[in-house]
DNA sequence: TCCCCATGCATATGA
DNA sequence: CATATGCATGGGGAT
């Protein structure tokens, strides 16, 4: 199952030849729905002034990404960054306002991205997506669910069917409508499925926060991929 | 008031 | 001198 994670939608300073895209610092959908927790979760965690290179597999099948993964201090905060992402822009034809879009592979725990152009997007889009176009960035959901810190202190899971699923907010939808496929379906067992392919608290927390790196390595890649793996220096 | 993030810009790197 | 890197600044939206 693929857990969609966060998008993007690129700026003049994401698609430029300095090849590096600034991430949003959206809450991974589950975890807003758990907790009220942001950014840090949805990638692994980084330790001060630590980096590094994070796979990514492309959802368009055959390429294989490497990112360098890092952050950048901003007054108490971070800002989290993709370096070396020119590849991947290039390969999509990424200009500003297309969009990038991550997701997680809960099998492989692979990280998975690919690019939406903003046209294929408004393909995709509903009527009310189209009309509001110009709001289309950085996709959050409505924070309808209650916090609840008892679930995870008891590390019970079951305690998550207490939670209200949350709206399925006009955003959510938005993004639906960019990646062209259905996050939730129709009686929101979305996430329930997702809970449900857990079988403890600590698999569900060991998922989301493990630095583990993805189950790609350049063992398990193609010739093929790992030339595009490379990251491709100015002019060359 | 807070904080996110788009981009400016000073410094480092290196051709 | 050109480009890459690492952070700072400030507008604007959320709280």
């Amino acid at each position: 199952m693929m857990v969609f994670l966060f998008c993007k939608r690129l700026q003049n300073s994401d698609v430029n030849n300095v090849g590096r895209i600034v991430l949003p610092k959206v809450d991974l959908i589950l975890f807003r729905l758990l907790f009220k927790r942001s950014a840090e979760i949805h990638l692994p965690r980084l330790l001060d002034h630590e980096s590094f290179m994070l796979p990514v597999l492309d959802m368009d099948g055959g390429a294989a990404w490497s990112f360098k993964y890092r952050y950048w201090p901003n007054n108490v905060s971070r800002m989290y960054v993709f370096e070396g992402t020119g590849p991947f822009i290039r390969k999509y034809g990424l200009q500003t306002g297309d969009y990038m879009l991550m997701y997680k592979d809960m099998v492989t725990w692979n990280y998975m991205i690919r690019g939406v152009k903003a046209s294929e997007a408004e393909g995709h889009a509903n009527q009310e997506t189209t009309a509001t176009e110009g709001n289309m960035d950085n996709l959050v959901l409505n924070d309808n669910a209650a916090g609840n810190d008892d679930a995870v202190e008891n590390g019970v899971v079951a305690e998550v069917g207490a939670f209200d699923l949350p709206d399925v907010s006009d955003n959510f939808l938005k993004a639906e409508s960019i990646a062209g496929t259905s996050f939730m379906n129709d009686d929101d067992s979305y996430f329930s499925d997702i809970l449900n392919s857990f079988s403890s608290w600590d698999e569900i927390k060991d998922y989301y926060y493990s630095p583990t790196q993805p189950n790609v390595t350049s063992d398990n890649l193609s010739s093929k991929d790992l030339s595009q793996v490379q990251v491709r220096k100015q002019g060359s």
